[in-house]
RNA sequence: GCCGCGGUAGUAUAGCCCGGCCAAGUAUGCGGGCCUUUCGAGCCCGUGACCCGGGUUCAAAUCCCGGCCGCGGCACCA
């Protein structure tokens, strides 16, 4: 157990990783936080932020952490059956382990319990006006005349919603609040609903509940229940926190301490959840699914090569500020750059292949170093008048070094030896270039995300490449870190992931 | 329109609560150098910011007021 902030800090400085700055009102293992995504579509960047940064923030403390769906809107926000398992999916893949984990649509009985609850204590009531109506009373501080009607007949029709007598829209229960507050949608929200989940079933409870609580009524409860300590979440919640806190008042609870971030902008990728659905479902041929590397989802982050680890930093970085943050793609690159280069094994390949014959020797072993720092060597044999393929632009030099085999004079498409002096090609300025052996190289297709679009690159690599596997991730030599994706026959496709 | 939150270098962030040690730290980017028997990296040096205007004070990035700008909310969505 630690004494002090200070102490926790100076442990994970110890361990050489980043800190966040000190959580406000924290105790050392009495934290408890929590994510609570909808189950309507895989997780993004933006999404990653609050549960990066509560699960950190849990274990920082030596806290718990939960994972809470929260999947009380068949109807308008219905909730995808298989989300749940990509989302925890993704969760695992960034790093983050939960204590504890709940579904909301499996708790309704316990909404049902608290709203009968409040209603005793006076602290709601059902509302059986049409909704128009309501809504100009409301607008006009005043509320639907029922609120005035005895306790009892709230409970009675509150039974009613829940053994489901009132379709939709023909009574809410709505949690008093002061009819003159500046946000009107502050003024008496609603708290349960109904839903006919005989047209909108529900994925994981059918048809099984006519009554559904709102977001902020379901919310309020479990953060209360479940004795989370500090919600983090983005500032679009701020009105909401408003509201709950009535809730709160009315059943003598404490409200948690909350904190309100900006949003997060990876610029140039997609992360609107809506817009994504769309492009996909009308675009099927064009976009890959849920894990197109052009999407800032999760899964298309990883697709794209971005190391989770490289996600946890930039998002620790970003910290708990309120103001928006944009990053752009190459500030998260320099992350997973940095992350990557010690552990990419390196690969010869060339883009925009020309033929060449290589002479003035007699064979030459090259060895081509796995990775800089590892004493591993792929190796080819080549013998002189052999060819192979460099990159047309590499060409246009008088001297060059290629990668294993030494320093070459350059003499239209051949090209002699003229030493192996590393040396000599340092002091000369030759360029060092990457070939591939021109009887067994490998047909290459790099996808390089470019906006909403792939710029498709044929090329060639080394035999080398085939030793490796989709999901590897590799350095092409001068030509960036990529990852392989899917292999096509004698074809390797692989997506760009940044320079 | 109403309500709320915020504005530090190209980008992101520290500092702001508890004014002085901040002629503002860090990362990335950019420029230059060094090292290395091969790409990359690493190391060193440099570049560059407190939204504007008033006020309080011996002293303001930090406190107060006004303006401007950005963002969020104003659902029987989450």
């Amino acid at each position: 157990m630690f004494e002090s902030y200070a102490e926790l800090v100076k442990e994970k400085e110890k361990q050489g990783k980043k800190t966040l700055p000190p959580l406000p009102g924290a105790e050392p293992g009495k934290v408890k936080t929590r994510f609570a995504p909808n189950p309507d579509f895989v997780i993004h960047l933006g999404n990653a932020r609050p549960a990066i940064l509560s699960h950190e923030y849990a274990r920082m403390y030596k806290g718990k952490f939960i994972l809470r769906f929260e999947d009380t809107d068949p109807r308008t926000k219905s909730p995808l059956g298989d989300v749940y398992s990509l989302i925890k999916e993704d969760l695992n893949w960034l790093g983050i382990d939960w204590d504890e984990e709940y579904i909301q649509s499996k708790r309704l009985p316990i909404y049902y319990e608290i709203a009968r609850k409040l209603i005793r204590k006076g602290g709601a009531y059902i509302d059986t006006c049409p909704r128009e109506v309501s809504r100009e009373l409301i607008v006009k501080g005043r509320a639907c005349p029922t609120r005035d009607n005895p306790i009892e007949w709230h409970l009675e029709q509150f039974e009613k919603m829940v053994e489901g007598e009132y379709g939709e829209g023909e009574a809410v229960l709505r949690v008093k609040t002061d009819l003159s507050h500046p946000d009107l949608s502050v003024r008496d929200w609603v708290a349960i609903r109904i839903i006919d989940t005989t047209k909108y079933p529900h994925p994981i409870v059918g048809s099984k509940y006519f009554a559904w609580p709102t977001y902020n009524f379901a919310v309020s409860i479990d953060d209360y229940m479940m004795g989370v300590t500090h919600i983090l979440r983005g500032k679009e919640h701020q009105q909401n926190t408003l509201k709950q806190m009535y809730l709160f008042d009315h059943l003598e609870w404490k409200y948690p301490i909350a904190i309100h971030f900006g949003r997060l902008h990876l610029e140039d990728f997609i992360m609107s959840k809506s817009l994504i659905r769309k492009l996909l479902s009308e675009n099927p041929d064009k976009f890959w699914g849920y894990d197109d590397p052009r999407f800032g989802t999760i899964r298309g982050l990883r697709r794209r090569g971005i190391l989770p680890e490289a996600i946890r930093q930039l998002i620790l970085e970003v910290g708990i500020k309120g103001t928006d943050s944009r990053v752009s793609f190459s500030n998260l690159a320099a992350i997973n750059r940095k992350l990557l280069d010690e552990k990419a094994h390196r690969i010869m390949f060339v883009s925009n292949p020309l033929k060449v014959q290589v002479t003035g020797f007699d064979e030459i072993i090259a060895k081509i170093p796995v990775h800089p720092s590892i004493k591993v060597h792929r190796v080819y044999k080549v013998r002189s008048g052999s060819e192979i393929w460099i990159n047309k632009d590499d060409l246009g030099h008088k001297q060059l070094r290629l990668i294993g085999l030494g320093n070459f004079e350059v003499d239209g498409k051949r090209l002699t030896f003229i030493g192996n002096d590393v040396s000599y090609a340092k002091k000369n300025k030759l360029p060092i270039i990457q070939w591939v052996p021109a009887e067994s190289s490998v047909e290459t297709r790099v996808y390089k995300p470019i906006g909403l679009e792939f710029e498709v690159e044929e090329g060639l690599a080394e035999p080398g490449l085939l030793e490796y596997k989709p999901g590897d991730q590799l350095q092409f030599i001068r030509y960036g870190f990529i990852r392989i994706d899917t292999l096509e026959k004698p074809r390797v496709n692989v997506v760009f992931s940044h320079e």
